[in-house]
RNA sequence: GCCGAAGUGGCGGAACUGGUAGACGCGCUGGACUCAAAAUCCAGUGGGGCUUGGCCCCGUGCGGGUUCGAUUCCCGCCUUCGGCACCA
């Protein structure tokens, strides 16, 4: 018999795929959309830093199975491909390889795309898209026009997050416990005149809209909603004694604010300095706001709670007393409005800070029924509490003293009711090289000037020296910052930044749906047939970043009138990672195994079977060279089994055992795949089809076994699956409809009845279907090791499950 | 500290809605084929016990509970992993 030689077969069914155009999917006549049978199935795109490893082919694997699947069901399915280019991973490894970004990112996108051909995915290469390529930043550059128009994005100086090694400002979001996400240097503050998207304006809508999502993780939107942070407070007034001068605070606890007893800066409030001019205090507040700025964000946080008093005062608009102010680091700039009312009573740090430095701590919230808190103790908070302590509002329940002290300082005008949130503007500008230039133009007459649309894309200009000095490397491009206004004519400077990455890949996933526009970044109407994007998929650790970015790019897109949906995707799933020897994949774990040689000596098939087969796609998975035998195994079997029911003939659909139990098959690998997104165990369904056959040499239904087993493995196994199919004389399993269980067959005329006595199993008999209960009781009575346990005995209960179990109960 | 997920043989995992625990694969043991080996094929394989052609007991992280019946539901704990964390 003939030999599987994957390496002759793989190459000649991917040459047949790429010249019919198999997997390649047209958009649709203008005027004929509506028909819903269409299906968007996307991976993350991958960032071409290098190869691809085994942990990339696990989850491109997940899309694979699902769009071969449902193309199969009869549906359109749009599988994109594409490559996140700009960005910092192409640009380091170029300073590191010696080079230009460019041709760093453009071999490694040649590379990968060569090894994801080799692996035989279908995927429709014609929407193809790079964002380092100009016709698609033109049009990154082109929706940042149009924010840009809208306000929603901006410049303004601001204290921001810097990574020294890096040399570039941070998103918030790219820090992580203080340091930076990529590289891990401590990230420093720095104040710097930077662009933003404001991202803050949505913040409702991306909570609010995550009620659109048909099926998104709820780990993944847990994290999103910490991000956004959103709390509901009020926002009440303090006057500065002596001066008039007014500084507000946040809070989440207004019906506390009878015991407010000190009031706390933070050392970057910028009223600070104005505040201690010229007094006592001034050299030691200065000196402590001078010491704060060189501690770092972690130092900050571990240390104990350490501050200044400023000699200053501010009024309780509640009590009308002076209390102390205060400057201390525990407060932070970032979020509120950087100055807190210190309630040590109900507040833990402000309670460890009031410790520390002997400030009055009153207590105006306590638990209902019981007599007060002793004075000067921290108080939890309870279910039931009411104010005490507090004026005309003591005695009032904690809910409706918020509400009633709120509304006092609406009536008084020292205060209202606001929503804090803990989600910043998103800092998008980046002093590197290797990212979409920011299309703006700054003129000494007219200001911040927008390129004109006709002008885009405005190119990356070609220079030798880019690497990271601190500030743009673009701007040493001399002839091409230099510009004339677009608005007045004169001598003018374009912006030096880049973009983040991020924007980039906010909004790739409806530019494949309609690549080469070159009049737009895509068209309404077919955008709006294929997106939402039906079936996301990518890791976790993208929750929050590329997730919340791309939700808030689509939301302006949808204000603007440019796509017809508020979520971009109604289904995420996030993948399970790949180890080896029990840590994650990486270069620096020296760790990483690569699909190429496994590809050459067993094939693509028995690698693509083989990490879905490892276990659940969102769980992760440990990559064993002795599980991916059993697998490169039992290719071997399938192919010999099904090239033997190839000889074996035609003798029709028998029923039988080996036909009930092909369809079985069918129906598990079907609900498996369509309902419950279990990918592993179809292929354990399909090894029990096949050793079945097997087993059952010239039975008539070998050769519809054999056809049915090699029809279902085809999502996973593409091009034996093809193979085999020919050999059975069919052609172009691809283009096949999805095999249908047989109702009938499923059907089963006897069955095994398990027995039990008080729960516990004691035999087990081959009934046949249909029997009446007293009958399956009668029978079950009637097995030997039932019988010796009913001696003497009174059955008090018989529970029958029909056509599985009987359990009898008997006394005691 | 708060939130979330997970814990099943020697190993990866299966058991979907409370109804046969351990599918499928790896490994291991025995057998067939072979001069021999590899490959392949067949059979067995959770643990313990016994009067061993069979039967009994135990068994899904630990302790309770609900139920005729719990890997599955409830309460309490332990461990591991992930996220958040001075957010006022």
């Amino acid at each position: 018999m003939e030999r599987y030689e994957p390496a002759k077969i793989e190459r000649k069914w991917q040459e047949i795929w790429a010249r019919e155009g198999a997997f390649t999917v047209p958009n649709p006549e203008p005027g004929s959309v509506g028909d819903d049978r269409k299906t968007y199935v996307l991976e993350m795109l991958p960032y071409p830093s290098g190869e691809l490893h085994m942990g990339h082919v696990r989850n491109y694997m997940l899309g694979e199975v699902v769009s071969h699947f449902r193309r199969r069901r009869g549906e359109a399915v749009l599988r994109p491909m594409g490559f996140d280019s700009f960005g910092l991973p192409a640009e380091n490894a170029a300073i590191k390889e010696g080079g230009h970004p460019r041709d760093v990112a453009e071999r490694n996108i040649a590379a990968i795309r060569t090894q994801i051909e080799r692996m035989g995915w279908a995927i429709d290469w014609s929407r193809v898209l790079a964002t380092h390529e100009p016709e698609y930043y033109r049009w990154t550059q082109w929706l940042f026009l149009r924010f840009f128009e809208r306000g929603l994005a901006y410049r303004r100086e601001a204290a921001v997050k810097w990574c020294p090694n890096d040399q570039t400002v941070l998103a918030n979001e790219q820090v992580i416990d203080g340091r930076c996400e990529r590289c891990g240097a401590e990230v420093e503050a720095k104040s710097l005149e930077q662009w933003f998207f404001r991202i803050t304006d949505y913040a409702d809508a991306l909570l609010d809209e995550m009620a659109l999502l048909e099926s998104w993780p709820e780990r993944v939107l847990t994290m999103q909603r910490n991000w956004i942070g959103r709390s509901e407070g009020a926002e009440v007034v303090f006057e500065v004694e002596g001066s008039g001068e007014t500084i507000p605070v946040f809070t989440t606890r207004p019906d506390t604010l009878f015991g407010a007893t000190f009031f706390v800066l933070a050392p970057e409030h910028p009223l600070v300095s104005e505040l201690v001019r010229g007094t006592e205090a001034e050299r030691d507040v200065l000196a402590y706001v001078r010491r704060s700025a060189a501690r770092s964000a972690v130092e900050r946080e571990e240390k104990d709670k350490d501050g200044v008093s400023t000699g200053r005062h501010v009024v309780n608009p509640a009590t009308g007393e002076p209390i102390p102010i205060w400057v201390a680091d525990y407060v932070l700039m970032e979020y509120g409005t950087g100055a807190v009312m210190g309630v040590p009573a109900h507040d833990e740090r402000d309670f460890s800070f009031a410790e520390r430095y002997g400030l009055a701590v009153r207590t105006v919230v306590a638990p209902a029924g019981e007599k007060a808190p002793p004075e000067g103790a921290f108080v939890e908070h309870s279910a039931d509490e009411r104010l005490v302590n507090s004026g005309r509002f003591s005695e009032l329940p904690a809910p409706e003293g918020k509400r009633a002290i709120v509304e006092w300082l609406e009536a008084e005008g020292r205060g209202q009711a606001t929503i804090g949130y803990r989600l910043r503007d998103w800092l998008l500008s980046r002093q590197r090289y290797w990212g979409c230039p920011i299309p703006i133009i700054h003129c000494d007459r007219c200001g911040v000037v927008p390129v004109p649309d006709d002008q885009l894309p405005v190119l990356l200009p070609e220079i030798e020296e880019y690497l990271p000095k601190g500030r743009s490397p673009l701007a040493s491009a001399e002839d091409w910052v230099r510009v004339s206004c677009p608005s007045c004519g004169g001598e003018a400077r374009r912006e030096t930044d880049t973009m983040d990455t991020f924007v980039d890949s906010s909004w790739y996933f409806i530019r494949y749906t309609d690549p080469a526009n070159d009049g737009a970044p895509f068209d309404r109407e077919i955008a709006d047939y294929w997106l939402p994007v039906n079936q996301y998929i990518g890791g976790v650790e993208h929750a929050i970043l590329h997730l919340l970015y791309a939700r808030f790019f689509t939301k302006v897109m949808n204000d603007i009138g440019l796509v017809g949906f508020r979520e971009p995707f109604a289904r995420l799933f996030t993948q399970g990672m790949l180890h080896r020897h029990g840590a994650k994949m990486s270069k620096s774990k020296g760790n990483v195994i690569v699909p190429d040689e496994y590809i050459e000596r067993y094939g693509a098939d028995a690698v693509r079977l083989y990490l879905l087969f490892i276990g659940p796609v969102e769980q992760d998975a440990e990559w064993q060279d002795a599980g991916f035998e059993g697998i490169v195994r039992f290719l071997h079997r399938l192919w010999r089994v099904v090239l033997e029911a190839a000889e074996a003939g035609d003798e029709g659909t028998a029923d039988g055992p080996l036909a009930r139990k092909a369809h079985e098959t069918i129906a598990r690998v079907t609900d498996d795949i369509g309902r419950r997104f279990a990918l592993n165990t179809p292929i354990a369904a399909v090894m029990e089809l096949v050793n079945e056959i097997g087993r059952r040499p010239g039975d008539p239904a070998m050769r519809f076994a054999a056809e049915t087993a090699v029809s279902l493995i085809q999502p996973y196994a593409a091009h034996i699956a093809e193979e085999l199919w020919e050999r059975l004389e069919h052609s172009r399993l691809w283009e096949e409809p999805w095999p249908e269980a047989d109702e009938a067959l499923l059907e089963r005329d006897s069955f095994v009845l398990v027995v039990q006595v008080n729960g516990k199993v004691r035999g087990r008999v081959e009934v046949p279907a249909g029997l009446p209960e007293d009958e399956l009781v009668a029978r079950a009575k009637e097995l030997p090791r039932v019988r010796a346990r009913l001696d003497g005995v009174e059955i008090r209960k018989a529970i029958v499950v029909p056509g599985k179990l009987v359990n009898l109960v008997v006394q005691g």
